[in-house]
DNA sequence: ATGCCACACGTTATAGCATAACGCAATTGA
DNA sequence: TCAATTGCGTTATGCTATAACGTGTGGCAT
């Protein structure tokens, strides 16, 4: 049951989908203007919905976005998600782990915390940009 | 070892310490008018030296700060933070725990990921707004 | 068909967050 | 004394995100 998306929104997630790392908002409509592209929020409006859809995913410590990156886009109920986050070539890694997610249930539930929504995000170096 | 702070840094020290939840960069500045502050980076700069002592926490999914919740300010050195921000009433929690400290380097070991920093952000309800 | 509603879209303007670049003053340490 | 460092103040600018308005389209009940 494949999402049908917008052409606005295909386009989106096609630059997001062919792009090196994570991009931000402007960056992406900048890429677009060739497209007929003018102005920011239609490149916000495809992103509020391609979030929901669960098909890319917002870094909160560098406000850019990037592509999901399951084979499928069938994850609007995929759990927490940790995100490392190359500084040095911008490449990001999407990992899940229940370990780390029974963890955190814990530290919330010691608090009588409900969580809604949780963010994991690791900057460093990764393997390539570490060996050289 | 009490660190030393500069006039601009205890005054936005101070505010971060007395407010009710986390508070973004200019309303800091708004509430420091009285005391002569007129431009953001006034703010920004003490912040900056606050986050590199340790005395304060920046919330990377809400663009705000917080003072450590710490009863001493020695800690350049506590590990991995996760906090827990109330969408509610804007309390926030801050947590420490080694597992998930473990299981996040395991994570990271695995992907042969160098870490620098982690950001860890729970967002949701606590105990007091779930219970009314 | 007519009216209504929901939704995507386009545009302009504005709000909110953060830093660049300049110069001055006080402190420190050789 | 001289240089280096650090904090400070100011102006200007850039980056990120949303408010508010109007248009057009498709579905759907009357
Ligand atoms: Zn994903
Ligand atoms: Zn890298
Ligand atoms: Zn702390
Ligand atoms: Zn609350």
């Amino acid at each position: 049951m494949a999402q049908q998306l917008t052409r606005n929104q295909s386009l989106v997630l096609d630059v997001l989908t062919h792009a090196e790392g994570p991009l931000s908002a402007y960056t992406i409509l900048d890429k677009l203007r060739d497209h007929g592209f003018r102005a920011p929020l239609q490149v916000y409006r495809a992103l509020d919905k391609l979030l929901e859809f669960g098909m890319i995913h917002r870094l909160e410590s560098m406000n850019s976005f990037v592509a999901c990156s399951h084979p499928d886009h069938h994850h609007h109920d995929h759990g927490v998600t940790a995100f490392a986050i190359c500084e040095d070539c911008g490449q990001v890694t999407e990992m899940h782990d229940a370990g780390i997610e029974e963890r955190l249930s814990v530290l919330a539930g010691r608090e009588h915390f409900k969580t809604e929504k949780t963010t994991i995000e690791i900057r460093g170096h990764c393997q390539n940009c570490t060996s050289g």
